[in-house]
This record gives C-alpha cells, sequence and structure tokens, in this order.
DNA sequence: TGCTAGACTGTGACCGGTCCCAGTCGGAAG
DNA sequence: CTTCCGACTGGGACCGGTCACAGTCTAGCA
C-alpha cells in the first residue's frame, strides 16, 4: 500500500498566493488586518490545491484539540442514544468533533473510558450516564477540562443539561388526574439510575400533595420484560398505571392482554419516553416525550461557554406529553 | 479559566530517567534492543511523572491518527446504531478510536460527513449506510484511506461486512413453509435501502424456486406507520406475512387487530432484527436475529488488515431466527 | 517636514513526538 | 591484534501549524 500521501501544506499554498506562511494563517483564523486582495488569493491557492488544515498540528502548538469526548452507555436506549446523537450534531455545526466511547454502566468503565479519552486529547467531556454515582466518579478525577453531565438524576453536580423530570411527570399526572383517575399506581426504573429516582420521587410527591391513593411503587429494570412482570403485580383496585418508560409499558400491555385486562377500559396507562414503537403497540400509547436534540444542543452551548470560561447555567429542558388511546376516563 | 495545563514530556521522562528522548521512544515502541534495566529505568520514570504521549505531535510527524471514522444514520435504528456501537467497542480495544458522525442518507450529507472526517484526520472509514448509492458516491470521493462498508445491500463493493439477509429471508421462509405455508406475502422496506431490496429479492427467488404462491409485495418504509398502512391492504388469502423489519410487523399487528384478524390464530407473521420490544408485542415476535456485534467486530477486523495492506475478504455474518408466539400452522 | 499610530506582512522559535544517521562498546572471527 | 558485527544509545532534522516579535508602509496630525 503506498504511504499516505501528504496533502499540501501551508507553506504550499503560500508559495502559491505569493505570501508567507502565516499570511496563510491569518486568513484561515480570521484575522482584521488583512487586505481584501491578499485574503482573496489566499483563498484562491487553498480552494486549487485543495488544501485542509492539518489539525494534528495544529492541536501540537495550541494544546487544544477541538474534540469533545463522549461516554455513553453501552446499550441501545433511545434516551442516551438521540442525546449522543443530538451532542454530535451540534458539535459539528459548531466546528467540532467528538470521540465516542460507549462503557457498561460501572463505575470502572466510565472511568476507563474516560481515561482512554484523555489519552487521546480532548477539550470537554460530556457525560451521558444515568446510574447514579457515576457523576460523582467522573467529578473526583478531577479532569483539568470541563465536564458537562447529561441525563444525569442527581442534579447536584454543577454543570448538566437534562429534560425537567419533575415536570414530565406532572404532565402525566395532570392528564390522568383530569381524567378522574385516583388510584394510580407507578412502575419505576431500576434504583441505580437517577431518572427513575427522580420520577418515582416526583411520583410520589405528587401523590401526596394530591392527596390521592397510596399504591405500592412496582420496581422494574426499564426493559420490557420487568414491565411484563410488574404487569402481572398490578393491584386490582388500581384504575391507572404510569410506567417510567415505554419499555416497560409495553410489558404491561403484555401481561395485562395476558389476565384480560383491557387498556384503557379497564386501567389507563401512561408511559415516558414515546419511542417509535409507542404510537402503534396496542393500544396506542400515551406518553411523555423529552426533547433530546435540545438537550443536545444546551449541552454543546454549555461547553462552548465553558471554553470560553464563562459562568453558565444549568439547562433544564421542558417535555410534553403525547396524548393516544392508552388513557380514559376509569370506568367506575 | 486556567489555561490547559500541559503534561509532563518525552524529555522530561527522558531527563528522570537519565536516558535521551530517544530511548524514551523506543521503550514505548517494543523496539527491541534495550537494556532490560534501561527499559524498566524508562517505565519508572513514565510511572513516576504520569506520562501520558501525546498524540497530536505522533500523528503530526507519522501521518496517522490512530483514529477511524464512521458516518452512520441520523436516525435511531437499532441496527446501524448497534453496529456503530460494535465498532467502538472493537476499535477500542484495538487502540483505536473513532470519530463518528451521522449524516442524513441523502447523497450530499453523507459525502460532507466524510469530508468532515478526512479533515480531521482519520486512518480508515466504516460506511454503516443503507442507502443504495451511498457506497458508489463514497467511492467516488476517491479517499486515500481504506474504505469499509457495512449493512450496504449492494454488495459488488469491494469491502463489506454485513449479515447474510439472504440467509436470513431462507430461515424465516422455511420455517413458515415447515409450518405449512405456500400463501405468504411479503411487506418490504423502502427501494432505496439495500438491505430492503437484498431481502425482498431473496423472498420473491424463494417463492419462484419452493414454487409458492405469488401474492403482490407490500411496500414499507421500516416505519411502524407503513406497516400499519400495509396491514390494512393484506390479501385476505395470504396465511402468512414476512415482514422486512420488526417495526413494520408492530404496524402490522395493529392493524390487523383493527380489522379483527388474529395472529396467528388467522395470519402468521414474522419480522426481521429482533429489537427489544419484539419480545413483548402481543404476540410476541417470532423473528430473524442479526449479530451486529459480530458485524462491527469484523469491519475493525477488515481495517486492521486493510491497514497493513493486506487482501482481504469480505465478511457475512450468519443470521439466526428467534421463534415465539407469532407463527403457527395455518387454519385451513 | 517630521513623527507616530495603525494597517499590513514577514521571520524564526517552538509544540512533542518519530525518523535517519551516527556513535560507543563488547565479543567473535580472521 | 585487528576487523567486523550486532547490541545499545544519543543527536538532530523534521512534521505543519501558531505565537511573539519585528519590520514596512501609509495616512493623519502637529
Amino acid at each position: 500500500m503506498a504511504k499516505t500521501t501528504r496533502g499540501p501544506s501551508m507553506h504550499d499554498v503560500a508559495a502559491r498566493a505569493g505570501v508567507s506562511h502565516q499570511t496563510v494563517s491569518r486568513v484561515l483564523n480570521g484575522h482584521h488586518s488583512l487586505r481584501p486582495e491578499t485574503r482573496d488569493r489566499v483563498l484562491e491557492a487553498i480552494a486549487a490545491l485543495g488544501y485542509r488544515r492539518n489539525l494534528a498540528a495544529r492541536a501540537l502548538v495550541t494544546g487544544r484539540t477541538q474534540t469533545i469526548g463522549m461516554v455513553g452507555p453501552d446499550s441501545a436506549e433511545i434516551g442516551p442514544l438521540s442525546t449522543l446523537h443530538a451532542i454530535e450534531k451540534a458539535a459539528r455545526e459548531a466546528g467540532l468533533s467528538t470521540l465516542m466511547t460507549s462503557a457498561e454502566p460501572s463505575r470502572e468503565q466510565m472511568v476507563e473510558s474516560v481515561e482512554f479519552m484523555m489519552g487521546r486529547g480532548i477539550d470537554a467531556l460530556a457525560v451521558v450516564a444515568q446510574q447514579v454515582g457515576i457523576t460523582a466518579a467522573i467529578d473526583e478525577l478531577n479532569l483539568d477540562v470541563p465536564v458537562v453531565h447529561l441525563l444525569a438524576g442527581d442534579q447536584d453536580v454543577s454543570t448538566f443539561a437534562t429534560v425537567d423530570q419533575k415536570a414530565g411527570v406532572r404532565l402525566a399526572m395532570d392528564h390522568l388526574r383530569e381524567l378522574g383517575h385516583t388510584r394510580i399506581q407507578h412502575i419505576s426504573g431500576p434504583a441505580t439510575h437517577g431518572e427513575a429516582r427522580s420520577r418515582r420521587a416526583a411520583f410520589e410527591n405528587y401523590v401526596a400533595q394530591a392527596g390521592l391513593e397510596v399504591l405500592p411503587v412496582l420496581d422494574g429494570d426499564w426493559t420490557s420484560d420487568s414491565g411484563y412482570e410488574a404487569g402481572k403485580l398490578i393491584d386490582p383496585s388500581a384504575t391507572a398505571i404510569f410506567s417510567a418508560n415505554d419499555q416497560m409499558a409495553f410489558g404491561v400491555i403484555h401481561a395485562l392482554s395476558e389476565a384480560g385486562v383491557r387498556v384503557p377500559h379497564d386501567v389507563s396507562l401512561v408511559g415516558f419516553d414515546n419511542t417509535a414503537e409507542a404510537r402503534h403497540c396496542l393500544p396506542p400509547l400515551t406518553t411523555v416525550v423529552q426533547d433530546f436534540g435540545a438537550v443536545g444542543q444546551a449541552a454543546v452551548d454549555l461547553i462552548g461557554g465553558l471554553l470560553q470560561g464563562h459562568d453558565v447555567e444549568p439547562v433544564l429542558v421542558a417535555p410534553s406529553l403525547e396524548l393516544r388511546e392508552s388513557t380514559a376516563a376509569p370506568r367506575a
């Protein structure tokens, strides 16, 4: 195989435009003191030669790689993945690239991923982790780059961008209550996940404040399998179920259907996430929508601010509710 | 904000170990002519100083970035995403990092993504695209790095790693035929997708060779919405449906259920992909399983071979069939 | 006219590695 | 005893940018 062919360098461009390499650099970096004619000549030379700035050289001298690192989960969950996508897109629009690593949600794996990226050189870090404690573990590393947390449930960390979980729960519960439900059961995500804890806490608060009936919370782990199991344990007196995510809601429907319980005729069901399938399960699922694109964009904005040394405010993105056919007024 | 603190350099290590920077480099690169004692002294110095090799400097002189670029789709489809994950994982284990970009499945966006990554410097490119024509478009760019295609339907390209679509279709069809079905209808993915075309072609071949009844193919676009629409058009004489993916199968179930048609009592249904939900839709879906992890690993292996200048063979990963409850013998 | 600020451009050091070349040293071969 | 070779090590150029600094030239002002 041929040796890597090196493209033209700044010197080549400079030679063709009849200027010094430094002037080329100035054109590239948008320096103001440049005769338009000179700039044009340089630009013409760049175009003619197909010149592309060598980022390794740039990184070597500036100490910045124009790259933001991302750690995401190993799984194919819709929320984290959409968020990673959104970050990537927003970053690229800002001229930054993204180095992605996925990691099992263990402290060790996460830290290893981060170390790997620090070794490659990144200017900032975006952590897309739902596990409680991950944020703390990463803060302990005392990285010398800005860190932004996404989807973090424990929002005591300084810098994060995430969907407002409390507001999402309120949307779902307001909807059920307006329909007339007072006996609402919650199926929670794993207690190890910050989001699951947030939703559960918000649910319990809501129930207490609204004076609703208190029914035991069923523990799930996000998977439809666990939803299926939880579905078998639904309290017969419950008239509505609020599942902490859509996947589990699917499992619940499966279990209920096997037990001859009809949704929404016998019991109403609300999910969380608005996955692609939510629209076509039976019945189509009413669910809370999270705008992951906005979260990703917010994260990149935060990073941009931090890189310029500004103080930044955490961002909470507002959720919305998608009404479908899995909710109705209670039968009684 | 503090200036980026530069870590220790090779010179610092060399000074501490009482050798030259060149010797340090040799230790790092595993040169053989080194006194063990010298090596140990250097390693000790590296550990003591927490030295990490600067990859920008390395890239500058070698012209290699130790990074492989990936273009993936903009959407959250399970197949491509799992594949990207798998590549990332395999790459990291091989000491490479991955630069990910997502792109709308248009020629322009894809090319733009690739250009972006070439500008950042990548040693190889993995294309996770399903669109027909993308491979050609990228080949036309005449990149001077090795390119591997994944999930590409048009397998006339030289280097690819993908699941054997034909074998997957055969698994599904053999299963249906063994149950006794002869009137099988296919719901295809979009004709713009290579995989959809492969599956459809394999289906039609199978029908012809096995002498099965020929029923019109219904056109879908991967979404459960389109499956829902197709579900309304199912031929009443069909006893089984082979959907080109799971999402569409969900839509089909939705439509059939509205029409009072029961799966599998009245009609059998097979999907493709084994999404997380397939296990818990009603009824749980029999579907073809693709091992995306294997595909990703194979891609990295291919890239490794290409980078060393070897000739490599394309890889076809064998699929399997997950039997669930959506298939049964025809009623008649 | 002389002086100066500001616009514009060039020169050379430097970032931190790798590569090429050359050097030292001990033991084996002639 | 010389010669040669291989093991081991060091010196310096170089990759392609950015930075600090210094120059040239023009216009404005006293």
